[in-house]
DNA sequence: ATTTTGAATTATGAATTCATTATTAAGTAA
DNA sequence: TTACTTAATAATGAATTCATAATTCAAAAT
C-alpha cells in the first residue's frame, strides 16, 4: 500500500439504481405524462431491461411518492393536483427557510461569491428575456444555498419535493410582473445571506416561495379548466 | 350495483408491502441491529418468502435511508450516529414547527379534547414513573397534531424521520429533571394549542425538540464511549 | 511465519418461468 | 339491442433459475 492509496475505487451502480434514475427524470420531464399506467412490459423492452429491476425501481419511486402502486392492477404515474401543491408548498417552504439558516451559519465565501455570479447572470437572462437560462441560475442558486446547508437528509427531501412539482414549474409561465418580483427578491435573498441573517433569510425564502406557488397555482387551475372542457371527467 | 355500494373491497397488501413494514419493525425495535449486514437468504427463510420481493422491500427501506446498499455486497443496517442526529433533528424540528402552525388552522374541539385527554394521562403515568406508558401517550399527542396538520406528506415525511431516530430515543433514559422539563413544556403546548397561535407553537415543538435531541445525544455519546472501549475500531 | 495466489464456496444481480388476478372479447339470453 | 355470463387474453405477483461478483480457505512461495 504506496502508491495505490488515494486511487478510488470503480463505482458500478446497480441496473435498478440507473433505472430508477431514468424513470424518475422521464416522469419529472414528462414523458411518462400524469395520470397514465405504467406498461411494464412496454418500457422493459423499450428499454432494454427485464421485469425485475424494473419493478425494484418502480416500488422506489412509489416510495417517493411520484407513482402510486394498484395491487394486481400495475404503476401510474400520480398526476399533480392543486391539493399537492397546497400540500408540498408549505413543506418545501419550511425546508426552505431551514436551509436559509443553516447556510447563513455555514456559507464560504466561495459559495456566496457563486451566488452572486449566477445572480448576475440571472439578471442577464431576465433582460434578454431567455426564460431556460433564467431558470437554470436560479435553480442553481437555490442548489448553492442547500449545499451550503450541508445537510444531506434535507437536500434529499428538498429534492424529492421539488421533482413532484418541477413539472409544474418548467410550464407554468411567469407574467412579466411576476417575474421582475422573483429577481426582486433573489436581491433580497443575497443581502440576507451577506448578513448572515438566518432568520430574514428563512422569511424572504418562505414568502419566494409562496410567490412562486401562486404562479404555478394559477397555472394549474387554467390546466384543469382546460383538461375539463376537453374531456368529461368519470367519477 | 344496490346494496353493494358501500362495501369496501378487500385490500390484500402485496407481499413486499408486508415485508417492508416487517423489516421497518425489525430495524426500528433493534431486532436488525445497526451496522449488521442483513443476509438475504436467512431472512427469506426465516419469513417464508422468496428473494424477489425481500429485495424489493430492501430496495424502499434503502430509499427511506434504513438501509445502505452496497452494490454486490448487499445491505446493511444504517447505524445512527451523532452526525446523524444533528441532521435529522433540525429537519423535525422544521416539520413539527409547520405541523403546529397548520394545526393551529385545522384542529378541531374533538382533537383538542383528545390531547388535554391524552397529556393528563402521561402526567399520570408520569407521577407512577411508567416510563413506557408515559411515552405512548406522549407520542399520541405528537401524532394528533401531525394529523390536524391534515398533511399526509407532511406527516409520512415525519414518520420517517422518526424512524431513523426512534430507536435511540426508546434506548435514552431521561433524568428526572428532564422529564419534568417534558412534562412542564407539553403544558405550554397544549396552552399554545388553545389560544391558537401558530407561531408560538412552532417555537416550543422546536425548543421541545431540542432538548428531546440532548437527551438523546448525551446517551449515544456514552453508547458509543461504551462500544469503543469494548472493541477497538478498524481503519 | 507471513503473505500471496488461486480454487471453491457463497451471496448477490438479473432473467426467466410459473401462478394468479384483471381485462377484454365473444356469445347467449332476455 | 342490451345486459349478463363465460371463455380467452394479457398483465401482474412471486418463485425459480442462471450468471456474475465477492468472500473464504487452503496451498505455495517468499
Amino acid at each position: 500500500m504506496s502508491a495505490l492509496n488515494h486511487v478510488a475505487s470503480i463505482k458500478r451502480p446497480s441496473l435498478h439504481e440507473e433505472l430508477t434514475e431514468r424513470l424518475r427524470n422521464m416522469i419529472v420531464e414528462g414523458a411518462l405524462t400524469a395520470g397514465e399506467k405504467v406498461p411494464e412490459k412496454a418500457l422493459c423492452e423499450k428499454l432494454g431491461v427485464s421485469r425485475t429491476p424494473m419493478r425494484e425501481a418502480l416500488k422506489v419511486l412509489a416510495a417517493e411518492n411520484l407513482l402510486t402502486l394498484e395491487p394486481n392492477r400495475g404503476a401510474r404515474v400520480r398526476a399533480i393536483t392543486i391539493e399537492d401543491l397546497e400540500e408540498v408548498f408549505p413543506l418545501m417552504g419550511a425546508l426552505e427557510a431551514l436551509a436559509g439558516e443553516l447556510a447563513c451559519k455555514n456559507m464560504t465565501k466561495a459559495q456566496l461569491a457563486e451566488i452572486k455570479k449566477s445572480h448576475k447572470q440571472m439578471v442577464r437572462h431576465f433582460h434578454a428575456e431567455d426564460l431556460p437560462e433564467y431558470f437554470r441560475h436560479n435553480q442553481r442558486i437555490h442548489e448553492i444555498i442547500m449545499d451550503a446547508a450541508a445537510n444531506p437528509t434535507l437536500s434529499a427531501m428538498y429534492l424529492s419535493l421539488a421533482a413532484r412539482v418541477r413539472r409544474a414549474r418548467y410550464l407554468a409561465n411567469m407574467s412579466s410582473a411576476r417575474w421582475q418580483q422573483a429577481v426582486n427578491e433573489h436581491e433580497e435573498i443575497i443581502t440576507a445571506l451577506e448578513s448572515k441573517d438566518g432568520q430574514l433569510l428563512g422569511s424572504i425564502l418562505k414568502r419566494h416561495l409562496e410567490n412562486k406557488f401562486e404562479t404555478v397555482r394559477q397555472w394549474l387551475l387554467q390546466q384543469e379548466a382546460e383538461t375539463d372542457s376537453g374531456k368529461s371527467s368519470g367519477s
